[in-house]
DNA sequence: ACATTGACCTACA
DNA sequence: TTGTAGGCCAATG
């Protein structure tokens, strides 16, 4: 048999492939390696030293809230950079943000779409 | 070898 | 609308 990866490996290969400049949320994550109600371990993840090289920044909750503290601040900071647009609660705006790779065609200029409160 | 523990999300009362 | 239970991985001590 071809090498089975583990849960965490699987969650892995997806991180890294976020594009800069776009979020994943813990639960999309967790659905495109087909195990949809382990969000939550996708999150647990994240913890390992093992995967801190990946753009953990890129990825926040499903309405676009960033993790807690202590990432806040450096996530916040990180997103910005990328050009990413937030919400006046310091949200991501997900309708325009959002990583949907089923469709990589998402045009370039989404950054400068009008904001949407 | 076992217990602990850690960046989530959904359904349902 | 707010609160709570269930999901069941893998590194660490």
């Amino acid at each position: 048999m071809a090498q089975q990866k583990g849960f965490y490996d699987q969650v892995y290969d997806v991180v890294a492939r976020i594009p800069s400049g776009r979020v994943a949320t813990f639960g999309q994550i967790a659905q495109l390696i087909g195990r949809p109600k382990m969000a939550r371990f996708v999150g647990y993840a994240s913890n390992n030293q093992k995967s801190w090289h990946l753009p953990w920044h890129r990825v926040v909750f499903k309405d676009g809230t960033l993790v807690g503290e202590p990432f806040f601040d450096q996530q916040y900071k990180a997103l910005k950079e990328e050009g990413i647009k937030f919400t006046k609660d310091k949200r991501v705006i997900m309708e325009q943000f959002q990583w949907h790779p089923e469709s990589e065609n998402i045009p370039d200029d989404i950054r400068d779409w009008p904001l949407v409160f």
